[in-house]
Order: structure tokens, then sequence, then C-alpha cells
DNA sequence: CTTGCATTGAGGTGCGCACCTCAGTTATTC
DNA sequence: GAATAACTGAGGTGCGCACCTCAATGCAAG
């Protein structure tokens, strides 16, 4: 039989109040007493039943996931991760929901989480530019208590601070590698379409991608970042531009996790089926557009991996516990038509 | 405050004692009581704290993995996940161990199905291929209530028995897919290795493989798979014996998971570097392999994940509970020397 | 030696549910 | 209408732990 607490006392020779004072780190332990107690935790093997410490402790968690306010796609399917999540850890006292921050207010932003009270959430996963402001705001949550975790975004790594997502930059040599080798040794240009450089997912995906294609295609010609700003008018009047200025575009990147609007807009004047693409983010969109050869291949995350992870981890720092490392890294994946 | 088995009694304005009875199946109930506690449950939400149900039932599960006994990377792989997650699901209540047993002998797998009692195992997880014998084995687990997964292997479904792997007609056509698209056009042969085409895994690639180079890359000339039987010696004299007779060789594609002992004997002759080179799940040689350009992508299933979800499948079955489908499934995932 | 404080033990309560017993009630059957 | 079977409710116990109170000890400083 598993040993209990009480087994734990008699085998420390300490009453079962003294077990608890150490299990729970409260105050009035003896050195000597703890010792003598965590020794006969590893002699014996004990470890606590989870089950009867959420019973007794009765407590429940609540998680809010802040992410951009937004039409993408993308973030759709975010959305409807956390609602399926939501429902599930109905059962296990575990509270999910999300808000839509408008992404560029970094004030906004800041000033939303200082509005977050530690009796109201237990945990925020937050996905959001950085920016000193919110860098701030983030160090007060956790002074109160709150974890957080920088959701999919957010490469600089706040101390303290968990961190759920891919490392673009080595995303962004994946996706220069298949273009490389996808173009066969053709010379021309590859055009790279962002929604904006400004953020550090596309600052290092942009960068992970030159890298690979100077490295190992230096025949190919990566042309500026064209930024849409979320603005399909802007996108439909300026990618048509470039792709009548520069014939010999052989390959498009679309870096950023919305590809529809820039690859409509890029359709308006070519047949995708002849030029290498590759974008990033599984959504309804690429599903389609993989599956009719419009792009030859996305890199992705898994939103419900992701999601299901960050309520993972800020489920373990409420605890106290370390979250499992490897089952918490969100793989870059690959998608091809076959393998969807 | 969230609605406990009482105030469920009261909203159904029935006894604790009935609800207890609806809630858990047992005898004695009219069907207007079962009614109008279901009804109930819908009205007022009711969900059973999980912690309390296992607190009260402070019942543990036993989970086996059965896994063919070989020298295999992949199956190092798998031990070594099987042994993690043993130390991390011993605080769940939640035993989890592996044999290992020859896999070409039908019947003694069989024979060790057989033998498992329900009081001693809750659950097994199944790597083993097909055959009569197991397949009544697996009948019987399953009329003995112990729950059977199919672990990445054998894609005949079992009724009743949940499949934990990926679907391998898609795995070989994205291998074909990837072969076809990074010979660029060449012509050439493209030679097939596994270790035995036995197996429906192996059929199951080998299909998807040869139905996508038909169909997108019809002059590439696939040749007959060279089974290696796991045979190092074997290997040696073969596979170089089909390069020196096929000196038009552009590709080799090794379909098992076992990539390490035929690629060594392909490397005594040719330089891999300069041959397209798609080989099967991550082990220490793949990545090495991978990192030095000897292969040039790889078709993996995490092992992690693989056995994570055979353990949260067997547990959902043991609970009478559904397993959540979407995190279940495993990916087939590409592996660059860009993304590991 | 006394005061004060840190430490310890004994004991109780409750978390929400499963599982059991037993007496009592309501349908069914002949 | 009586015997039988099917149902129902009241109540108790225990799962393993967190959290609380209160009395009793130890130990140090003054």
């Amino acid at each position: 039989m598993r040993p209990t607490a009480k087994d734990l006392a008699e085998a420390a020779g300490v009453s079962l109040a003294t077990v608890d004072r150490v299990l729970n780190d409260r105050p009035n332990v003896s050195k000597k007493a703890a010792r003598s107690v965590n020794e006969a935790i590893e002699r014996i093997g004990f470890i606590r039943n989870p089950a009867a410490v959420s019973l007794a402790r009765n407590k429940s968690y609540r998680f809010r996931f802040v992410l951009p306010r937004s039409g993408d796609l993308y973030l759709r399917e975010l959305f409807q991760r956390v609602r399926e999540l939501k429902a599930a850890l109905k059962a296990d006292l575990t509270e999910v929901d999300y808000v839509q921050i408008p992404i560029d207010d970094a004030h906004g932003i800041a000033k939303y989480l200082r509005g977050i009270h530690d009796k109201e959430i237990d945990g925020v996963a937050l996905m959001a530019p950085e920016s000193p402001q919110v860098r701030d705001a983030v160090a007060r949550l956790l002074e109160r208590n709150i974890k957080v975790v920088q959701f999919l975004s957010g490469q600089e790594k706040l101390p303290a601070a968990d961190f759920v997502g891919v490392d673009n930059f080595a995303a962004g040599a994946t996706a220069g590698k298949l273009i490389g080798r996808f173009t066969c040794g053709a010379t021309g240009k590859v055009m790279v379409i962002a929604e904006t450089m400004q953020s550090m997912d596309s600052i290092q995906r942009r960068h992970g991608f030159d890298t690979k294609i100077n490295e190992q295609f230096p025949y190919l010609q990566c042309l500026p970042s064209i930024e849409t700003h979320a603005d399909e008018a802007r996108a439909g009047q300026i990618i048509p531009r470039v792709l009548d200025n520069n014939r010999d575009i052989i390959a498009i990147y679309v870096l950023s996790s919305e590809a529809r609007v820039p690859l409509v807009a890029a359709a308006a004047r070519v047949d995708l089926a002849n030029l290498v693409v590759v974008a990033h983010e599984r959504t309804p969109f690429t599903e389609a557009a993989l599956g009719d050869n419009r792009i030859d291949a996305v890199i992705a995350q898994d939103p419900g991996h992701a999601v299901r992870s960050a309520v993972r981890i800020m489920r373990a720092r409420s605890d106290a516990r370390e979250p499992l490392a490897a089952q918490e890294r969100i793989r870059i994946e690959v998608l091809l038509k076959e393998n969807l």
C-alpha cells in the first residue's frame, strides 16, 4: 500500500501536525524536524495523493488568455481551441477564458493587465508584443503571485515567466530550407510578405529565413519584406505591383500567421501553383490552399497543443510544481498536402 | 458555488442514495427517478468532482506496454519515454510498465496476453503485428474488461480497441512527396528499404509511397523493397550489391523505423549527401544524419506523445470517459535539419 | 528564575463522493 | 389479498489531506 501522511509521520518520528507543517511550508518547524521529515519522504517514497490534496484544498483555478483582437484566421483557431478547452476543463475545477485586446496599444494592454486581481485570476497567458509598459505590467502580475505565460509571442524571455511557442528563428530557417529545396536550383527572386515587421516573431522568422537562404541558396534573391498591416485594400494594391515589377519572382514566403489576405492578392496577378509558396499556420485557408497546390508547405504550431500546454504550465506553477518540459515543447510542424 | 451531489439530490427531488445509484449505474432505480436525476444534472449543470471521485474510489491504474523485443533505436526511444512517464505518473496512482516480446512469435504474444489478469492490469497498449491468434487474445482481454490500445501498429482496427499512431499510408505518401520534390525532376531510380514487408505498417507506407510517386512523379522508378530482416550482415551484403547494379539510384527511402543499419550499409558504397534520403522516426542516428546532410528528411511520430496519449486513452476508458480525440491524434511530423 | 517566543503534538473538521446496510415503501404477480 | 420483487431514503464510513485550535513543551534572553 502506498504510504500516507500518517505513515510518513510515523517514519519520521514526528506528529501529523509537523508533517503537515513541513509539506505545506508552514512556519514554526525546527530544522531538525524538517530534515527528519524530508529524509523519511525519501526513505519510504512518500508522494502526496493529488486527488486528496485537490479535494482538501477545494481550490479552483482561473486562467485567462489575453489575445490580440484581430480577424486573423489563426487567431480564430486559437479562440476555438480555448473554448474547447474551457468545456473540457470544467470538470477539473479549472476555469479558462479569453479576452481580446487591440494589439498595437501597449498602453491599453498594460492597463488591462494592471487591472487583474489575484482574487479573480490565477494565471494569464499573454500574447502581446514586447514593450516596456507590458513588461512592467507583467512584473506587477508576478508580484501579485499571478502566473504568467508568454504565449506564442515575445521571445525576449522575461525571467519567471514561462514561454509557450516555437523558436521563430528556426521556423524561418525551415521555411527557407523548403523554398530553397523546392525551387530546385532555379535562380530568381523570393517575395516575403508580413503583416508587420514590428513584432519580434516576424523579425526572428525573417532573420532565420535570410540566414538559411544566404548560407545554402545564395543565388536566390530575397526582396524586402512587404508589410500589409492587416489591410486588405493595401495588400491588394501593393502585392500585385511588386509582382509586376519583379517578373522573376519564383517563390513567396508569407511569414505572418495571416496567409489569406496576401495570397489572395497575389493570386490576382499570378498562378500560385507555378510558384513555390510557403506560409505559416494551419487555417481553413492554408489547408484548402495546400489541397489545391496553391501553397507548397505550411510551417505550423498546433494551436490546440499550445493552449493546452499553457494551461498545464499555469496549473503546475499554481501548485508550485515544475511543468514537464518534454511535453510542453511546441513543435515546428511542416505540413504538406500529404500529411494534413 | 459548484453544485454537489447533495444539491443534485435536492434539485431532482430524490435522496442522495438514488443520486448515487444513477451516477454509478447501480441497479434498482426506476426509470422515472433516473430521468429526474438526469434532467436535474442538465438543469443545474452538475459535474462530479473528479478529485473526490478518485479519492473515494481510491483506485489505482496499472497499464502495460507490450512492445517488440528489438535493438531498434526507435524502440529504445519508446522504452525511455515509458520509463519517464512511469516516474511522472507515480503521483497519480498510475502504474506504467512495459514488457518486450519477440515480435515474430504471434503464438507467444497471444499466450502472454492470455496470461494477463484483470486483478493485475487495467489496460494494455499493444504494439504487435496482426494475426488471428493475437486478435483473438485481444478480444479475450476486452471480455475481461481490460482496456486495449493498438499502439503504433496494426491498422486493421479492432472494434472496441483504440488506436494510437499515424496513418501509415499518408506517412508513405509524405515520404514520396518529399523525395519527388527534392529530386527536382531528375530521372532515376529510388531504392526502398524495409526491415520486413510482412507488417501492415510497412505495406501501407509502401502503398502510400508508390501511389504518390506514380501520381505525381511517374518518371521515378521505385525498386522493389529490400528486406533486411534486422540482419546487419545481410544488409551489408545486399544493399551495396543493389547499389552496384543500379548506378542511377538518386534517392533512398527507408520505410521501417530502423534507419541506421541500412543507411550505414549504403554509405559504404555511395555518399549519401549526393542522394535524396528520407527515413522514418527520430533517433540519435537520424538526428545526427540530418545534421550532416546524410538524410534529407525524416518522417516521425513523436514517441513521447504516443506513450502519453496511450495512457490518457486507457485512463479515460477505465473511467468510462470518452478520450479527447483532438488531443490524441498523432501527427505525421516532417523533420528537417532546421526544425529539430 | 521568569518572561517570551518558537516548537511540537493531539485532536477535530471538512472537502465531495463511493459504497454499504437496513428499514420502509411501492409495484407485480398469482 | 397475500406474497414477492422492485424500489427508495436515511444514515453511516472512509478515502488522504489541508487547515485550524489549543495545550504543552522546549529554549533563550533578560
